[in-house]
DNA sequence: TCTCGAGTTTAGCATGGGCTAACTTTGTGT
DNA sequence: ACACAAAGTTAGCCCATGCTAAACTCGAGA
């Protein structure tokens, strides 16, 4: 039936590197005030010129404010993809542990498949975490 | 702690594509009898352009056996990663289904998925769907 | 103040994965 | 037997994501 196979996937990769960058800069600026590139550099593992190029790509996808060795800042788009980001990412990391991942392998597989779960399927999980949790207090 | 966030997402899609490859090449064989690039085309909706330098770096890669003008072949290593795969997609699937998420959804959302799940969480999804089949069956 | 190190930017490069356009090969139907 | 369509290949392009090396800027301390 799909015909098309995989079409959503690689169009979900697209937007995969903007959705950790937009939530670990949200997530770096809740923690500690600002965000400078070499926070990224730390997070991701990746050198400051990755790091550089990709904020020029988000900068031009209207997601970061930066200026030249200044902080970098969201835009509201950034910041509402952030939140988004964090709120599925968090549902997916509480579902896999509610169905038996440990907390280490949950927080490393939330971060690969966050990206590629549905609304559908993310509403799917979050009335299963409801039900477990009911189930846990009876 | 994390400390190098994202490392395993990023070495995933480096075998992503090449999963996806094998395992519609299987998929192909068991259906018809032979791969053809031009199946893979269809199945991918991608150009034959794009086949081509996939297949030629699959082939690189030891994954599948390819001659001018004749058709796809899996070697020892490319059906063993294509069986591997195939079980892991229909797991996920199945899981998917499992807690509600519409067969439509489940496919394609099963697809960006599978590529993300380790062994752990994999082993946790074929628990849940064991205690869930016992469920219904009560 | 001025220097030095941390932080940042730039230049130049590689690879993956995508495209179109133009070409060649294969094999089928008349 | 041969022409033609379908399949495959090649050349040349693009962008994303990564790298190293080198240059530049900023701010704090001597």
């Amino acid at each position: 039936m799909p015909a098309l196979k995989h079409a959503r996937v690689r169009k979900d990769h697209d937007s995969e590197i903007a959705e950790d960058y937009v939530e670990e800069i949200l997530h770096q600026i809740s923690l500690r005030g600002i965000c400078r590139a070499v926070d990224l550099v730390k997070a991701f593992a990746v050198s400051h010129a990755t790091v550089n190029n990709t904020l020029a790509r988000l900068h031009r996808a209207g997601l970061v404010k930066t200026e030249p060795y200044r902080p970098v800042e969201l835009t509201l788009r950034g910041r509402r993809l952030a939140i988004a980001a964090k709120k599925r990412h968090e549902i997916v990391e509480e579902f896999l542990r509610s169905i038996g991942v440990s907390a280490e392998t949950a927080a490393i597989d939330s971060e690969g498949i966050e990206h590629h779960v549905s609304p559908e399927t993310l509403a799917a999980m979050k009335q299963s975490l409801k039900r477990s949790c009911l189930e846990e207090r009876k």
